[in-house]
RNA sequence: GUGGACGUAGUUCAGUCGGUAGAGCACCAGUUUGUGGCACUGGGUGUCGCGGGUUCGAGCCCCGUCGUCCACCCCA
């Protein structure tokens, strides 16, 4: 037997339902913010993660499904999806118009990581990516969309956001952070020192206790933003309390990726196990133009889908369609005419083989049909077919032709 | 990559001191061959993850291996 590899699910039943309706409310709601879909590869080249996502972060180190193609390319799996949403903003010269372009999209990511409770090596997510735009309106807006998303799909969740500054604000203070750092080295974790070198912002992200105490004195960037980014950050905060969206200012709070600057937030469930977040996303003012393109101001998310899955309250399944049976089997072909009919409106089961008028009435039940309608001896004789509104009971023959 | 727990029927799990495996749910058939969901009766559907070892004998003990889960790391 072939099983799925490490890390990767199918999903059936119950779980693909849950999975058509979250893409489903999640795409309806986008389409009411004026984003349109965009389908990427999940096949790009390595440098295109290595230059947005980052070479520090882990998911470029030691991540990524990377090999070369026959062709000798260095390629890699996508890791997550806004690398190459912004690749095809800038491959299709969308960044050479004036007009703003916004995108949502969904589909399988991948990232070669040991597998636990919402984190899987191939996972899905949902995400928007809003170009053009560098009012820190369609920050508030993106914040907005996602929380009527969650709130659409019946899920609780903290929302945290913090600001990391622009080109202008974070270098100083990074430089700050680091001689603080400095002194304190010695008795910083070692997943501390090493963030030293790698990416000294993360180190204040550090969940061990007694990294978290020293920290607690360390200079803070909200207290270092310039003019810009303090007074757009505060407009932010109080747009989300003119919407009464609920939000924490989280400092320490310190996006994965490399490119994101100024709005950054995460949306958290406290009932999923340690894999928290559920959705993440900020700006990336500065990302169009790594990958080359005009400098094109940006915003965007992405939602884990799996991480929400048994998060989400599913709607009532209603009993739905026809049950087609037949007690004789010089009748069963006659139903098959009938359900290519049929279903030109409506969902039909075809049982193939006569059954007992009982095993008939189980078998409709366990399809979840609306009616069932069978043909047996008499009806065949008549030429009729008899039908049960299985719900309220009522029931009726008439003939094949006005079925 | 590191640490811990666990692998027995389709599924959830039990299995004592080592003596060739059992329950609920699901499934199939039946309870008047035309009135269903309920109930009742009957049916076990198994490479005990895999490979070695110890033993007269291993689901159980030992070693290895693969896999799953949980946590760390990291992240959606």
């Amino acid at each position: 037997m072939i099983n799925p590899l490490r890390g990767m699910k199918d999903l059936t039943f119950e779980e693909s339902r849950r999975y058509i309706h979250i893409i489903d409310t999640a795409v309806a709601i986008a389409k009411r913010y004026g984003y349109s879909y965009i389908e990427t590869p999940i096949l790009e080249e390595t440098a295109l993660f290595k230059r947005s996502v980052g070479n520090s972060s882990d998911i470029v180190n030691k991540e990524m499904y990377q090999f070369e193609d026959k062709g000798g390319y260095d390629v890699c799996m996508r890791p997550e999806g806004t690398a190459g949403v912004a690749r095809a903003f800038i491959s299709d010269k969308l960044d050479r118009q004036p007009i703003k372009q916004k995108f949502y999209y969904h589909g399988p990511m991948f990232r070669y990581e040991r597998p636990q409770k919402g984190r899987l090596r191939e996972f899905h997510q949902f995400g928007c990516e809003s170009f053009g735009e560098e009012s820190v309106y369609e920050d508030f807006t993106i914040i907005a969309m996602i929380s009527q998303i969650f709130d659409a799909l019946g899920i609780g969740y903290d929302l945290q956001i913090n600001s990391l500054g622009c080109s202008e604000c974070m270098p100083p203070y990074k430089q700050n952070l680091v001689s603080f750092l400095a002194d304190i080295k010695g008795d910083l974790c070692e997943d501390c020192n090493r963030r030293l070198d790698t990416n000294p912002i993360r180190v204040l992200d550090c969940k061990n206790k007694s990294c978290r105490l020293l920290l607690s004195n360390a200079p803070k960037l909200i207290n270092n933003l310039c003019n810009e980014c303090d007074s757009d950050f505060k407009k932010l905060t109080l747009l989300l309390d003119h919407a009464n969206i609920r939000y924490t200012i989280d400092t320490n709070l310190v996006r994965g990726l490399d490119y994101y600057n100024k709005t950054a937030f995460e949306f958290i469930s406290n009932e999923i196990g340690s894999q928290s977040a559920i959705a993440g996303g900020g700006r990336y003012d500065r990302l169009v133009e790594f990958l080359d393109g005009k400098p094109t101001p940006a915003v965007g998310f992405a939602i884990g889908i799996e991480r929400i899955m048994e998060l989400v309250k599913m709607p009532k399944t209603l009993p739905e369609g026809i049950y087609l049976g037949a007690m004789q089997e010089e009748a069963v072909e006659l139903l098959l005419s009938l359900a290519v009919r049929k279903r030109l409106k409506t969902k039909v089961t075809v049982e193939y083989h006569a059954r007992s008028f009982k095993s008939h009435m189980k078998n409709a039940d366990k399809a979840e049909a609306k009616y069932v309608a069978l043909i047996g001896e008499d009806e065949l004789k008549n030429g009729t077919i008899w039908i049960k509104d299985i719900e309220n009971r009522e029931e009726k023959t008439i003939p094949v032709e006005n079925f």
